[in-house]
DNA sequence: TGATTGACCAACT
DNA sequence: CAGTTGGCCAATC
């Protein structure tokens, strides 16, 4: 039996993850589940996370910071440096931030799945 | 090597 | 409404 029924092959989709998310344009935000969802991986959210960790273990830059949870929360921050270094560098960009909140998150938010790119 | 954890999310109670 | 559960599976314990 195949191990996986998701299409989720680990090497592959943590590389596809680095390259959508090196696709998130300046200022604009995006949430795990859209991107997994763009990689017909939509069950698999979680992994999308476990990449962003796995890049930071091997030193991959990304802007891992515009990557949000559904409601706009900064859930990955406890991943960067500092307390608040993902809210400072989020709000670097000019995006406002509340309570480890994205503020504007609805217009903010940029859905891979409704954009024309390609992953190079 | 088995069990648990977790940068998630939708469905269910 | 909030809390729980199920799915997913790499990484860690």
């Amino acid at each position: 039996m195949q191990k996986y029924t998701n299409n989720l092959n680990s090497s592959i989709f943590f590389e596809k993850v680095y390259r959508v998310v090196h696709k998130i344009p300046y200022g604009r935000i995006t949430s795990y589940g859209a991107i997994a969802e763009y990689l017909g991986a939509k069950k698999s959210s979680r992994m999308v996370g476990t990449a962003l960790t796995n890049s930071h273990k091997n030193g991959i830059h990304i802007p891992a910071h515009r990557v949000v949870n559904r409601n706009g929360l900064l859930s990955g921050r406890a991943h960067f440096g500092t307390d608040n270094e993902m809210q400072m560098l989020l709000e670097s960009e000019g995006i406002e931030i509340k309570d480890f909140q994205v503020v504007e998150f609805k217009k903010l938010f940029w859905d891979p799945n409704l954009e024309n790119f390609s992953l190079d």
